[in-house]
DNA sequence: TATTGTTATACTCTATAACTATA
DNA sequence: TATAGTTATAGAGTATAACAATA
């Protein structure tokens, strides 16, 4: 059931009892989607959206280690390595020597992974593009500030 | 490392690459905190997030079918089992006959369901102020109809 | 034949403890 | 002692196939 509004409210004759106009609701509905549409779009590529955001952090500081990037993507370093075992085993990264530490690993893309990562960048932005035109009347900058105040609940 | 506009872009000095500025990965995070707010909200209760999505839609149209459940709440229909069955072992909902039907239940709220309810709410309105007043400056209803536009993706 | 609820199962994501080799 | 990476494992959450009872 469509209202005037555009807002389904309903479906069939099941109320969603209030959750409809939550924001935290409609947060997971469009994260959710965001996900998926992002994952079909890294399909070609045989990409996670885990794995492009590991590949896009290590391109922007190459040489960085695996704890750096569980920081910054908020994953366990645990579940990294066996993240960037596959990208090794793909020969997508390198795990080299860290001078002065050798327990450390610096990471960095390969020529395969650099070439990979700049099509999978491609895809990406037009991912992108399609969440960027559905926010609307909404500021893109607006949006952001307000999903990392949300995000430091 | 926070910039002037208040936007933390760099972790140490290691890069998002980009991703900081990305609506879907901001969406994530946002996500991620609201559920982990309200879970912490809701602990005094022993309700999880989805818990209190099927009380809240059990109670806006009692005698509802599972099946009516997972379709307005995007959950299959065998996962809905375990959670109901939760439930009703806790003696919050009623798995009622469905005259015509034998196949189906019609779910319904127990007193003590009721009474449950009633208090998981309170919480639910301090934790949903909390997310309202991090909307700032975006307007709640431009939020809801642009998370509904990207869940549309 | 189709549908409701169920069982069994599997896959992904995420989380924690403990180990190793270094520092 | 502390840290980087690792191993093993466990727990959510989510997904599909197939079944019984009923429509």
């Amino acid at each position: 059931m469509i209202e005037a509004s555009g807002r389904k409210e309903t479906i069939g004759s099941v109320s969603l009892g209030g959750l409809e106009t939550t924001v935290g609701f409609l947060l997971r509905l469009a994260q959710v989607a965001v996900f998926k549409d992002l994952l079909a779009a890294l399909k070609p590529f045989d990409l996670r959206v885990t794995d492009l955001s590991v590949l896009l952090v290590i391109e922007a500081t190459p040489g960085l280690q695996q704890r750096a990037i569980g920081e910054v993507l908020r994953i366990q370093r645990p579940n990294l390595v066996t993240i960037i075992d596959q990208l090794e085993a793909r020969g997508l990264v390198r795990r080299g020597p860290v001078q002065g530490d050798r327990r450390a690993y610096a990471l960095s893309l390969t020529k395969e992974g650099e070439a990979l990562l700049q099509e999978a960048k491609i895809a990406h932005a037009q991912h992108d593009r399609k969440v960027l035109d559905a926010l609307g009347d909404v500021d893109k900058a607006q949006m952001l500030a307000a999903l990392e105040r949300i995000a430091a609940l």
